[in-house]
DNA sequence: CACATTTGACACCCGATCGTATCAGATCGT
DNA sequence: ACGATCTGATACGATCGGGTGTCAAATGTG
């Protein structure tokens, strides 16, 4: 806590500071996704990002908080690109709000990773399941329900849609799916029909 | 390796050896189901088992071997009890198979967990994969493709069926379904059939 | 030019865990 | 009964990572 807070290399100390961070998140983002979360270290994360424990402790407490930070940054930011999809589909049509998501999900394995696997676990667990949430609201929000059925049979298709999502988007990720990313929205779009037929 | 086997408390020193490795793959099951493979210590297993680190390493060189060997005795299990539910459904009803499956996997959170979340990271991946491979196999098993539609597109419809499966296992455990066990298989078997027709 | 602060590199202590070793008591073979 | 082996508990050295502290060099302030 420095009392006079200067300008160093023409920036700020919380322009600075607010650097540092995002730099800890991108070295998050790189090591959770790839390793997992349980096999990643202070001092990893501290090489990958170029910076030094000291600043580490300057935005985070512990590895958990950082996991957290970017777990939410990450999950921020594809919902905030999936809304204006939402919108376009005018509440019928699924294919822009899953196109855009399965491009932010399926075009960087990390966030794969991430939201499939290392938001289930430890300290992130709460986080995915916060996420699953608003995912399955989003779901409520683009697909009108039909009207005989019952609302916790909607909740149960929701969920089996998003796992088959996660699933789907992991075995491509694996190559054992023959198929473009093109080709991939193509199906699940015809998945969402059969779901919600 | 000791030289000359003897019989203790009436039982062969194979026997004896047998035991102690299941009493740990049983620990192992409780712990890693509950906390995580990450979060578990060669030192808690032991603790669980009622065992001392001597017959750990007796039977396993690492906290991964163990893992494993847990990991294979459970789907083992769970393809062995399928298989009769799948011959039963005679290629064509999904429901006696899929019954004995969410039975199996449902009934008991610690192996939905090992399935869904620790079968994906770290040293169980190759296992998890391993699974999920047969999992896609047994589904083309009995479920006659549709002579039209593209092998890739039945393959990411299989892995779609397999992510649906699991999230809503997970999505049940977690007490946000309001169904029974019941339901869930009913309301499942219907997904089947939508994502089959 | 002094002086304060920021930065980065490194040293240090501490607790946890791993893997092995030791030892007394229980159990079995002869 | 006596010796050998099995068992369970505990102890020990070593390693690793977390969290804090120190220090010199770099940068901005007056």
């Amino acid at each position: 806590m420095p009392e006079t807070a200067r300008v160093y290399g023409g920036v700020t100390a919380t322009e600075r500071r607010d650097e540092r961070r995002q730099k800890l998140i991108d070295a998050g983002l790189e090591l959770f996704g790839t390793r997992g979360v349980a096999a990643v270290g202070i001092v990893d994360i501290c090489a990958e990002a170029k910076l030094t424990k000291r600043y580490f402790y300057e935005n985070f407490a512990s590895i958990d908080e950082l996991a957290a930070a970017v777990f939410q940054q990450v999950t921020d930011r594809l919902v905030e690109q999936v809304i204006p999809g939402i919108i376009a589909g005018g509440g019928q049509d699924p294919r822009p709000a899953l196109t855009v998501y399965l491009r932010g999900a399926l075009s960087d394995p990390r966030v794969a990773r991430l939201l499939a696997v290392e938001g289930r676990t430890g300290a992130l667990a709460p986080y995915g399941d916060g996420f699953a949430t608003r995912a399955v609201e989003l779901w409520f929000e683009f697909s009108p329900a039909p009207e005989g059925s019952d609302d916790a049979a909607l909740r149960l298709r929701a969920y089996a849609f998003a796992g088959a999502l996660t699933q789907v988007g992991l075995a491509w990720h694996e190559g054992v799916l023959d198929l473009s990313v093109d080709q991939v929205i193509d199906e699940l779009v015809d998945v969402f029909h059969a779901l919600t037929a």
